[in-house]
DNA sequence: TTGTAAGCGTTATCAA
DNA sequence: TTGATAACGCTTACAA
């Protein structure tokens, strides 16, 4: 492995000035820096990152932390994290494993964006309270050292809740998913909008899936059970609504005719099947919490909530 | 941050004792390792890995490359590349950026899966020489220290071929993707099986496509131009088959009454349009990759192409 | 403008 | 069974 000595040597300078060309500080003569360059041309050196990593105490390295493989928009995000990450030359590690403490150190990785749901608080905090740079996503922690960046969920689900109001929809069920901030939010959305226009849901009409699309397809058959069928079935997110609106076809259940539905997320596959649904910016909110990431490692102290919008999509499954 | 040395200080020993108990050595008294060990737990020690990296030369880390983010199936393949290198106590780095040639480098990365097509195969020649181990994905490269991992797509092209004329579809049409080794191959079987059947496909059923959706959509819009539809049209993956369903969907050609199609890859969203393709065990492949790096890292010399079997998923598509 | 030398956290060698 | 010491590749005062 060719490294900074030998390519002092070659050079008839010293290490240090070869540091110096490398790191293109302007203490080095013009034609010592060209010979220099020249000769890490020729011998095809790169520098090694353990020894800089070492001596600078700084990794240049950011990692992103998720776990939920079926969720296809996280390579939208992966995608946003890394055009600004290498924008700014910093390295990206991407850890899928939820023991990921050990990569939470400031040897390893300046900084960490946090997207995984098995990843506990108390782990974040400890970490925050080393100063330990970290950007939480879809999960608010408003402490010092940790910035949340966080989809306004509440909004956006009340627009589509008043929209659907005002096409006619009149007699609402709900498909929730697996317990989380987002989830309430776009529950209480539901409900709020739904009091506010005196309707009310029965409590059979309260459906509760996992996120996945097998879940949407079971409520939408026990859905089917019931007597008069709702005029709309709200669901928590996209691949449940898909899930259900397969149910709904392999029974003849015609949407949007029979019943209209609507899910949450704007996946590839809400875009295909024609699903009213509500877009989440993926690519800019991956985009941001690198940016956010990396001005707080260099130096801003910014702890704030950050609250990202969304917005409705109409499509066919809604009339 | 919380070192060797530290530990050794407050536990009375000296730092290669520490570090001895910590890499698991036997030449250390028991009641040293159970003190030694409970001053980490107290101290939360983590250890530095640019250290350990910079004395041992061996990051213990490999890298996976990837950069078409429109394909969810990245995300299976990354999820078995994950399972066996933690497994295995390896750390990953995923790499999106074209210019990954730097971290191709020992000092950085142990070794490298290589799904990008950007990168050039002189460069990862050059990579080679230097006993950098390398797995190429996607990509055939017969040389000493790349072995390569490619999917077998005559085969099940063929099998999907045969199936399609056993099935009584007479007239093809055919849309091919960006040039690539994988395309030739699933074109050849596509043309071999007509030969043999004596089948012939006039030149203008020939379309080309980009893999994206959209180029799909856009040969189906022309094929419709033409006078007699072909009783079917393959498409090169399923993204464009996707995009084909749509357009005629949209046009009132049903499928498969009217026109019968079918992809190649498998994809979430086939299983949901029902579209008859061809399955690649992607998170399989992954996995696969991952474990014969860390085998040539680990000192097996095996450079032999490996290919992996796809097979036919027969779906409402096609009659 | 360039060079010398110390030190980052770890491991490995050798001596005690 | 333990400890002292050198070394990995790099950066950075500080000296020349």
């Amino acid at each position: 492995m060719v490294g900074i000595k030998d390519i002092a040597k070659k050079a008839g300078v010293s290490p240090s000035t070869v540091s110096n060309v490398l790191n293109g500080r302007k203490n080095v003569g013009e034609e010592t820096r060209q010979k220099v360059e020249q000769i890490c041309r020729e011998m095809d050196y790169h520098p090694n990152m353990s020894g800089k990593a070492l001596k600078t105490g700084d990794t240049h390295t950011i990692m992103f932390n998720f776990s939920d493989f079926d969720r296809e928009f996280y390579l939208k995000i992966i995608r946003g994290i890394s055009d600004y990450a290498y924008a700014k030359d910093y390295d990206l590690i991407i850890c899928t494993n939820k023991s990921c403490e050990k990569y939470m150190n400031k040897t390893f990785t300046s900084g960490c964006i946090m997207l995984d749901v098995r990843c506990s608080d108390s782990m974040l905090l400890k970490k925050a309270a080393e100063k330990y740079p970290i950007i939480a996503m879809d999960r608010r922690l408003e402490v010092p050292y940790i910035k949340s960046l966080v989809v306004n969920n509440y909004t956006p689900e009340r627009e589509l809740m008043e929209g659907l109001i005002e096409r006619g929809y009149r007699r609402f069920a709900y498909l929730g998913g697996i317990e989380s901030e987002d989830n309430s939010e776009r529950m209480k959305a539901f409900q709020d909008v739904l009091a506010q226009h005196q309707l009310p849901v029965r409590r059979e009409n309260y459906y509760t899936g996992d996120y996945r699309e097998k879940s949407g397809y079971q409520a939408a058959k026990l859905l089917m059970l019931t007597e008069n069928l709702p005029d709309v079935l709200v669901c928590a997110n996209d691949n449940m609504a898909i899930g259900a609106m397969k149910a709904f076809k392999e029974n003849g259940v015609r949407v949007p005719e029979d019943i209209g539905i609507c899910g949450f997320d704007n996946t590839e596959m809400a875009k295909v099947m024609g699903l009213t649904t509500v877009d989440i910016p993926n690519y800019e909110r991956g985009y941001l919490a690198a940016q956010y990431l990396i001005e707080n490692i260099d130096g801003a102290e910014d702890y704030e909530t950050f609250r990202i919008t969304a917005k409705v999509k109409w499509r066919s499954s809604t009339r």
